[in-house]
DNA sequence: CATAATTCATACTAAAATGATATAGATTAA
DNA sequence: TTAATCTATATCATTTTAGTATGAATTATG
């Protein structure tokens, strides 16, 4: 029940967006650098955000990336919602044809309660509220479980 | 962002057994059509489930599973915490190392939180809120997103 | 005591998702 | 014109998921 990379980037993004806001467009390789993403998978991810229009992107030298709202209107559910393939936490919610139990299923029901709870914590933290110390860089060491390495080439 | 099936089944094998707590052990080929789960894969499923001491069983001929505890005293949030490998929605907040940012970052927190409501309403349900009414069954038409077909040897 | 019903344990596997990287192209400021 | 930058699509290795397979251990019952 992970969420995946994407959507952790992703709010990550934004938050660094909005945090330079008032420097003009921001390159992906200056946020590959502060938030320690590749540049490749940032423009991966910059997409999605381009459009749901949460970001707009000007191309050319000294283009970049801009916030499209205000970071007090853009909310971590939005982000979620966005990378996230499947919102729910169970696909019997969204696609109930899926289970055969469906349609008389109470843990289904607990289920989409569970869901609703998560996505109104989740709407209700904004970019704004995530702003500022985001930059700060410790060592990051021993292991904890195997996660997945850079490749090394 | 999915729960894995191992909870979604985990939880209808515990409601299954509290549905039938007054026939004795409920044998797994019971349960297996009565949920439409295979055998092998609920053997696979209720060994956590004993060891966590939800579950006790009786082995040989009119043996089975029964509930340890009632109902009313198991949760949901017992059953996910059980079956997913990691409980978190992301791993920056168990394992602070993974991330170099963790630190310093705010959005952690905010999974942290987001983490906290849902686990808050999945420990507020037990397996006594979702008891009967889970037999019925439809008949499972069209198609919603891919998923996984058992083989059909 | 034999045997059949059952659970228990471990190994294996195909498909899908994940987390990227690679390659090539389009746009545009200077 | 060219170099910086974003855009688009394809590809790839690894891990996870959702099971299946095989066989052993236990035990009620005749």
């Amino acid at each position: 029940m992970k969420l995946s990379t994407r959507s952790r980037y992703g709010a990550r993004i934004l938050v660094d967006l909005a945090n330079h806001q008032n420097q003009g467009p921001v390159q992906i390789g200056e946020i590959s650098k502060r938030q320690g993403i590749s540049v490749k998978y940032l423009e991966q991810l910059i997409r999605p955000l381009k459009e749901a229009k949460l970001v707009t992107s000007v191309r050319g030298p000294k283009g970049g990336h801009i916030m499209a709202r205000k970071p007090k209107d853009v909310t971590l559910g939005q982000i979620v919602r966005l990378f996230e393939g499947q919102a729910e936490l169970v696909e019997c919610i969204s696609c109930p044809e899926k289970c055969p139990m469906s349609d008389d299923c109470r843990v289904r029901l607990a289920w989409m309660d569970a869901t609703q709870a998560l996505y109104n914590r989740l709407d209700a933290t904004t970019i704004a509220d995530l702003l500022k110390a985001d930059t700060h860089t410790n060592g990051g060491n021993e292991a904890c479980r195997p996660g997945r390495k850079p490749k090394t080439s």
